[in-house]
DNA sequence: TATTGTTATACTCTATAACTATA
DNA sequence: TATAGTTATAGAGTATAACAATA
C-alpha cells in the first residue's frame, strides 16, 4: 500500500526514502548545507563507533595529538565549544587514558593536554577509518569540486565570524 | 596579555577569533562542512528569533504552507525527524495558531496539516529575513560557486541516503 | 581585577520503546 | 497485523551563571 494518492507530494522520491516536498527550502543555501552535514555526521558517527569515539571526542583527540601541550581553553576556542562543555570531553578522554592533564609549571591554573601512546594510536586508526568513510561519500565529487566547496565553506566561516549576532 | 608564548599554536589566527590548530582536521571534508553549517545555523537562529521560530519550527511551517494537507508522518519523513519529535513541533505551531490539524475523513488516524492566514504571513516574513541573512553570509560567493556547492551537497545527500549504516 | 578550570543547570535536538485508535 | 499519532524517556550537544584557585 503506497501513499501516492496525492502525486504532488512525491515529485522525486528517491530510492533513499528522501522526499522533496518543497521549493522554498530548496532556495535556501543553509537547508542544503544542513542536510548534507547530517548525512556526513551520521556516517562519521558510524565510522567512529568501533573506536568508541564521538565527533567531539575525536576532534578533541586529533587536536591534542597534533598540538601537544594545548590548554583546555585553547582547545575549546579551536573547537567552538564552551569551556564548561570542554571539561566533560576531556574527562572522557582522560578516563580512557588516551590523554593526560599535565600541570603547567608557569601557570598553575592551567592544564597542558598531551596524548598518550594509546591516544596517538587510536587517533591514527580512527582518522584512517574516517577518511575511508568520507571517501565513500565523496567519490562522486571531482577534486576541483571538492576544492571549490571547501573554499566556499571557508569563506562562509570567515564572513560569519565577523558578523555580529 | 596575549597567549602567544607558543607560536606554533597560532599559525593563522583570524580577526574573527577563529584559530587553526590543525592539519588533520583541515583534510577532512566533514570538518569544514560542520563548521560552516554551525556558522549558518547560528545566523539563521538570529534571523528567526524576531519571529519566535527555531530552525525546526520554521522548516515545518514552510513545508506545511507549501504543501497544504500534509500528514505529520510525511512531514517527519521530509524533515528527517522522528515522528515523536514531530509532535512537539506541530504542537508549538498549532498552539500559536499558525497551523491547524484537520482530521482526514478517509483516514481518521491521520491529520491533514494546514497553515492559517497568520501562519502563511509569518512564513513569508520569516523567509524574507532568512534570505537576507543568508545573502549577507554568502555575498562573497559567486553564483557559479553556489551552484557548484549545492550540486555537491545534493550529491553527498544522494550517496549518503543509499549507504547502509 | 581577570583568567583557568570547574560545577550546576537548562534548553534544544535526537532516538527508542510502548501505548491508543484506527485501518 | 499494520499504520498515524502520541507519551514518556534518555542521550547528546549547547549555553549561561557562579565558584575556587591562581595570575
Amino acid at each position: 500500500m503506497t501513499r501516492a494518492e496525492d502525486p504532488k507530494l512525491e515529485p522525486n522520491k528517491a530510492q533513499s526514502g528522501v522526499s522533496q516536498y518543497n521549493e522554498t527550502l530548496d532556495g535556501l543555501f543553509g537547508y542544503h548545507l544542513k542536510r548534507a552535514t547530517n548525512v556526513l555526521q551520521l556516517d562519521l558517527k558510524h565510522a567512529l563507533k568501533p573506536f568508541d569515539l564521538r565527533m567531539l571526542t575525536y576532534t578533541a583527540l586529533v587536536l591534542i595529538v597534533d598540538n601537544p601541550g594545548l590548554r583546555q581553553s585553547q582547545l575549546a576556542e579551536a573547537m567552538d565549544v564552551e569551556r564548561p562543555n570542554m571539561v566533560v570531553i576531556i574527562d572522557t578522554l582522560e578516563s580512557r587514558e588516551l590523554i593526560i592533564r599535565d600541570r603547567v609549571p608557569t601557570d598553575r591554573r592551567a592544564y597542558a593536554l598531551n596524548a598518550t601512546l594509546a591516544g596517538r594510536r587510536l587517533c591514527e586508526k580512527a582518522t584512517m577509518a574516517v577518511k575511508q568513510h568520507e571517501e565513500r561519500l565523496l567519490h562522486q565529487l571531482s577534486p576541483e569540486m571538492r576544492q571549490t566547496v571547501i573554499a566556499a565553506l571557508t569563506l562562509i566561516r570567515k564572513v560569519g565570524g565577523g558578523v555580529a549576532p
